[in-house]
DNA sequence: ATTCGCTGGATTGTAGACAGGATAAAGATA
DNA sequence: TATCTTTATCCTGTCTACAATCCAGCGAAT
């Protein structure tokens, strides 16, 4: 079965970490498709693991709001509606814009060259990795950067694990390529106030950014 | 044993969901300290179920940031430090700032009159219920209503879930009461912009109102 | 046609077992 | 006496197996 987990997980984690990827993965991979409905026996067979693991990981992904329970009814794949999306980017809006605020602050200037490198862009990345969905692309890259660079691990969880997770599962659904509309100028100004190190002007403009960005989206997803 | 889940769930809830709700009381009513460890056996008589849901609530309550793990040397009660406690509030900055922008645009009439209502204050809250530590005042009512009337269930289960949940763990940790400096005045400020339906000012407001509790919580906590 | 009850399948919860790692206690050495 | 090492114990992580419960679909009876 190719979709076996690791036998030989590395060590310091344990066997529902790499069901919890796995099954990330999986989901994100389009294997199992929104609102599809997963049955634990099948799935754990499918996976070489026993209920046990597979129990707890979908725990965790519940948490992340990538699987939705009905008690005694199973789970299911969720589906992002487009009043999900907006309330999605509403929320990433906030906490992206605080995090180019934080990052303002923290980043040091190896982090904000790094930042520009990113976003120029220019490294050959390969597309040929097996989770080619999973590379979103440099865009992806510019705002992990920056989430990283908030120094703050709570903005950054929340920001890698819930909110850009979800975004990817949108995309997958809507069969929609991360749209690499030129935002380049937008995300040069971004860093421009970060490397100025002007909290207060890096979230406007990251915001300003993502509310021009989720405009797009929401238009692109009803038009 | 008194601690035992209510073993009659309510229907739609699985056990594992009171076994959730249980755990967090425990957590924040202090029967558990933070650093404490828990043993999976004992913490399973305790509350009269098995391992099995016992770890699945423990996956979901480490997703809230409320239970660190160790690989192979157990789970134990995250402690809340200060920087973390900086990080947290920062974040919290973000999200209610934009929760109260929403709500001026999606509150009821309705709502916002309760909200009115949740700062004054004057209905006498029993404060004789068995969690007293839960109920953290009508400060706690006053954010939640606001969270609740986003309109925006990412934000509100983000602030409710997690962001709340923490903060409570720090009161507990520091034993120290919710600090009911009487920031009714800032209260109110915020709510007249929401029923003015001013989203940049409510946002502005609640801001503002953050980053002086914020500075509040942070110099009682260090100076 | 609607309602009732049955039945098969799936989820949910429990119990017991066991390997392997972590912790703590006992012993050895300086 | 203090520190290092070894040993014993405990606990976690995982699996298997089984009982219980719930839901959906099907068929029969009114």
């Amino acid at each position: 079965m190719s979709t076996e987990v690791a036998a030989v997980a590395d060590e310091s984690r344990v066997l529902t970490d790499h069901v919890v990827e796995k099954l990330e993965q999986l989901i994100l991979g389009g294997r199992y498709q929104p609102g599809e409905k997963l049955r634990e026996q099948l799935l754990a067979e499918e996976l070489g693991v026993s209920r046990g693991p597979l129990r707890e990981a979908i725990r965790t992904l519940e948490g992340r709001r990538l699987l939705e329970r009905t008690p005694r009814a199973g789970v299911q794949v969720v589906g992002v509606s487009l009043s999900d999306l907006e309330q999605i980017l509403v929320t990433r809006e906030a906490l992206e814009g605080m995090a180019a605020r934080q990052a303002a602050e923290n980043m040091t200037t190896a982090e904000v060259n790094a930042l520009r490198q990113a976003v120029s862009g220019l490294e050959c990345r390969p597309q040929d990795a097996p989770g080619a969905v999973f590379n979103a692309g440099p865009d992806n890259d510019f705002h992990r950067l920056i989430a990283r660079g908030s120094r703050n691990r709570w903005l950054e969880n929340l920001l890698v694990k819930d909110v850009y997770t979800l975004l990817r599962l949108y995309r997958m659904q809507a069969a929609r390529r991360p749209d690499v509309t030129d935002s380049m100028a937008e995300h040069h100004a971004i860093i421009d106030r970060i490397h100025a190190r002007d909290g207060e002007g890096a979230e406007a403009a990251m915001r300003a950014h993502l509310r021009r960005a989720r405009a797009r989206m929401l238009e692109a997803a009803s038009g």
